[in-house]
DNA sequence: CTATAGATGTGATATTATAACAATGCGCAC
DNA sequence: GTGCGCATTGTTATAATATCACATCTATAG
């Protein structure tokens, strides 16, 4: 299980070949990446930290978009759906995913300091998880795994 | 790991056994376990299902209680922190413990359809992502697990 | 008895999310 | 190329979840 998140790494590079990779999967599946949507993952992965909804309306807003909440809770919902973000339940916010398109189950490292959220792979804690699940008949068609402390940075400054 | 939740069981029994727990623990720990958080844990155990903070105050209006949002917040707050209840993330909602007051970290199997809530044992999760972590240098304080998908029961309906 | 800290009462407000319906645009059958 | 159908977007309103701020009460340690 590795994390990604935490390391330096050439962001524009990073965005550039992410929202490319998007545009892709979108022609593939018959998906529209409008430019809202387009837009709106643009500005989850220039950070890899977890936005509020409203944060990025904000930003959609000063690019001249209409400022009502639904517009980026469809944008949100488009992306999440389409698996290029991911919402973190426990910040009712929302990141953009890093390996995009790959077929995963992702576990959180959320640092309740900055916001900043790595992505890590959960397929061990899904396969035992399930286990559990099958004994008392329970399917499980999603799960939810995220971890709060501090990142790296911010144990530093502290 | 197993999960508890969706098996029979003597109900009013559990009740009584795991307010009389609440009870002890905080004589033991010098808590005030106080009429409206006792209220509080007894509403949320009547369930094994997930509650809505609004709908606890609704149950606590009705007997007499101050109806304002911070009063639920309050008792489940007192509840959450001394580890008589948890809070379901997905949900925005909150439910009793079931193995009152051993520590633990508790995993979650959320029925979608009913909002019926197990819980399973997560510390083999907890281990592996700790070690994810480490390798980042990221210091987990707190870890959710949440699965979700169909109880025994719902599968059946449909 | 009284100072204190924790608990509660209460009104206001912040934050997150969805409903409902109209308007627009775009691909496709004809 | 025209018009039909469907997904997307615009817009208003409102629902659901959560917190702030400050006054008042209560138990209890000293």
């Amino acid at each position: 299980m590795i994390a990604i998140g935490f390391e330096h790494h050439d962001h524009a590079t990073c965005i550039e070949s992410n929202l490319r990779l998007a545009e892709d999967k979108c022609v593939q599946r018959g998906l529209k990446f409008t430019p809202v949507r387009r837009r709106s993952l643009e500005i989850l992965l220039r950070e890899h930290r977890a936005i509020g909804a409203y944060d990025l309306l904000a930003v959609l807003a000063d690019d001249g978009h209409s400022a009502q909440p639904p517009v980026a809770y469809r944008a949100l919902d488009f992306l999440v759906t389409a698996g290029f973000a991911h919402k973190i339940e426990r910040l009712n916010a929302y990141i953009a995913c890093c390996h995009l398109g790959s077929d995963h189950t992702p576990a959180f490292l959320i640092c309740r300091n900055c916001r900043a959220v790595g992505e890590a792979n959960a397929s061990q804690v899904e396969i035992r998880l399930d286990a559990a699940a099958q004994a008392v008949g329970f399917v499980i068609e999603r799960t939810v795994v995220e971890a709060e402390g501090l990142c790296p940075n911010c144990q530093d400054a502290a």
